[in-house]
DNA sequence: TGAAATGTTGGGGCG
DNA sequence: ACGCCCCAACATTTC
């Protein structure tokens, strides 16, 4: 006997013509990952053509990402973001359905129960996710099932650009150039379906169940500050072309000035697609005329997609320096100057308040970041690892690519990496791009008493000074925990050292005298 | 997507 | 009036 699928109506549309009524309705999972949108999703767009009927499903398999699970912030956006993505999904009538790792038990599991057919993915481009969805589809492809997986995270696909000799571009200046060449290639964001042809309903987990929201209340802060979900993310990116996109140049390095885009965890966990955002943004923008906002917007976007690029042909830069020169770098660890960094109190203002901020809100502004990694890494000389591990931890943009990036290119050890003599001086940043003060002061409130020049430097402040404010060092806020210049004196001496190896002393005149024999070997 | 050291210039005080 | 010195202010070089 037929299934009961025959007798249903044939779908409306031009599918009608490509799949004749004689093929039965098919099922096909749609397996969310990083991708927690309807709009631009092609994984969705794929499983609903011709008709098919969809079972939506996450999966909850945080040790498949090991040793770079998601940390605590990370978790806490997932639990809203998923939360926000079933809200859409219901609105057109399918549901979620939540289940737990293994990703490849699961999926067997949940297309043995709804009688799928087929699985369709959005491809991710880390380490072991690629690694992982390999084996997946060649697993399921062996048991018979269709398994699909879709471009839909990126703007170019981290194969498809190369440089001139046909390797990954190791520097993002030319990998920009030749991305924006080839801008016109991407092409238009897939309109979200209005409704969707549910499966009848799974057996899920309820998501409470995946305890993703912290016991304790750390989150305090964050939920006033985020919105997590794809309208979330349409709204951050509206509210940023509306209110500060055309000053975006000049702003974007202002932690004083809420001037950049916010979006960051937003693209991490997919609610807004990079394609989206490109378009969007293009259109507002040449709309008002903001042509300078909008390039040094849209070539923030570009960092992540170099990261991501870069991720992908150097997977094991995760843990080891991109220069295998730094493999053998003398750091000095010392859990005692890593916990002080990690807590805000390090005696220097600008990266305590990037560090409170990130611990508070689960976000810091790049250029404190930039800051504070350099100050962990270059004047504590702690490894970058351990701060990409606390930042993975504790942000809510938490992505290992960018932070991979972003840690490597601090400690000069990186692919596109700032030079070994480029070391910020935390102080000088701070008068620079606070100038306000009004990022130090929401962040250090022990010091908001502090006259003018000296909040930036307590430090230095002359005693009267700190005791009419009410500050003892030592006491209300840290002494520094290294001398500035002199940290960076040490630091500059051992980065030269990686730069130009320790060479025998006698190599150098062993080179000249066989230079001079000339015709031996 | 630096900072500090060093070099150069030019105005003004002053003998 | 002139030369000398001092030292901002800016430019260049070096790490």
């Amino acid at each position: 006997m037929p299934a009961a699928d025959h007798e249903r109506p044939a779908p409306a549309g031009p599918s009608r013509t490509r799949h004749p009524l004689r093929i039965p309705l098919h099922t096909s999972i749609v397996w969310f990952r990083r991708d927690l949108r309807l709009h631009d999703h092609p994984a969705l767009v794929a499983a609903l053509e011709g008709g098919g009927r969809v079972v939506a499903l996450y999966i909850h398999a945080p040790q498949e990402e090991a040793p770079w699970s998601p940390g605590g912030a990370s978790r806490w956006w997932l639990h809203h973001s998923l939360v926000a993505l079933a809200g859409e999904l219901r609105a057109r009538g399918a549901d979620l359905t939540i289940a737990r790792g293994p990703s490849l038990a699961a999926l067997q599991e949940v297309a043995r129960a709804s009688g799928a057919t087929a699985i369709h993915w959005n491809r991710s481009y880390e380490p072991a996710l690629v690694v992982r969805d390999g084996l997946i589809k060649s697993t399921l492809r062996a048991a018979g099932l269709a398994a699909h997986s879709h471009a839909g995270n990126l703007l170019f696909e981290p194969w498809t650009l190369k440089n001139g000799s046909g390797e990954t571009f190791r520097v993002f200046t030319p990998f920009w150039r030749a991305a924006q060449a080839r801008l016109t290639e991407v092409g238009p964001p897939l309109a979200a379906p209005a409704t969707i042809a549910a499966a009848p309903a799974m057996a899920g987990l309820p998501l409470e169940s995946l305890a993703l929201l912290p016991r304790a209340g750390w989150d305090a802060g964050f939920a006033a500050r985020w919105s997590p979900g794809e309208d979330g993310a349409r709204a951050r990116l509206a509210a940023f072309l509306a209110d500060d996109a055309a000053g975006y140049a000049e702003m974007r390095d202002r932690p004083d000035v809420a001037g950049t885009s916010r979006l960051s965890p937003h693209l991490h966990f997919g609610e807004i697609s990079p394609r989206q955002v490109l378009a969007i943004a293009s259109a507002t923008l040449e709309r008002a005329g903001a042509r300078r906002g909008t390039e040094s917007f849209l070539r923030e976007v570009g960092w992540r997609e170099f990261g991501h690029h870069l991720l992908y042909a150097f997977p094991h830069t995760t843990e080891q320096p991109m220069d295998p020169r730094y493999a053998r770098f003398p750091w000095r660890p010392d859990p005692g100057l890593l916990q002080a960094w990690q807590r805000g109190r390090t005696g220097i203002p600008l990266v305590d308040a990037g560090m409170r901020e990130l611990w508070q809100t689960g976000w810091m502004h790049n250029r404190v970041r930039m800051v504070a990694a350099s100050f962990l890494v270059k004047n504590l000389q702690q490894p970058w690892l351990d701060g990409a591990r606390w930042f993975h931890d504790t942000l809510v943009d938490a992505d290992l690519a960018s932070n991979t990036l972003g840690w490597q290119w601090t400690a000069g050890c990186g692919a596109d990496a700032a030079p070994y003599y480029r070391i910020f001086n935390p102080v000088l940043q701070s008068e620079r791009f606070d100038p306000t003060r009004g990022y130090l002061r929401r962040w250090l409130p022990e010091l908001a008493r502090l006259p003018d020049p000296w909040l930036h430097r307590p430090f230095a402040a002359p005693a009267a000074v700190l005791a009419a404010a009410g500050v003892e060092l030592g006491r209300h806020y840290p002494l520094p925990l290294v001398d500035l210049a002199g940290s960076r004196e040490r630091a500059l001496a051992d980065w030269q050292g990686i730069r130009t190896p320790a060479q025998a002393p006698a190599a150098a005149p062993a080179r000249r005298r066989r230079t001079g024999e000339g015709g031996d070997a």
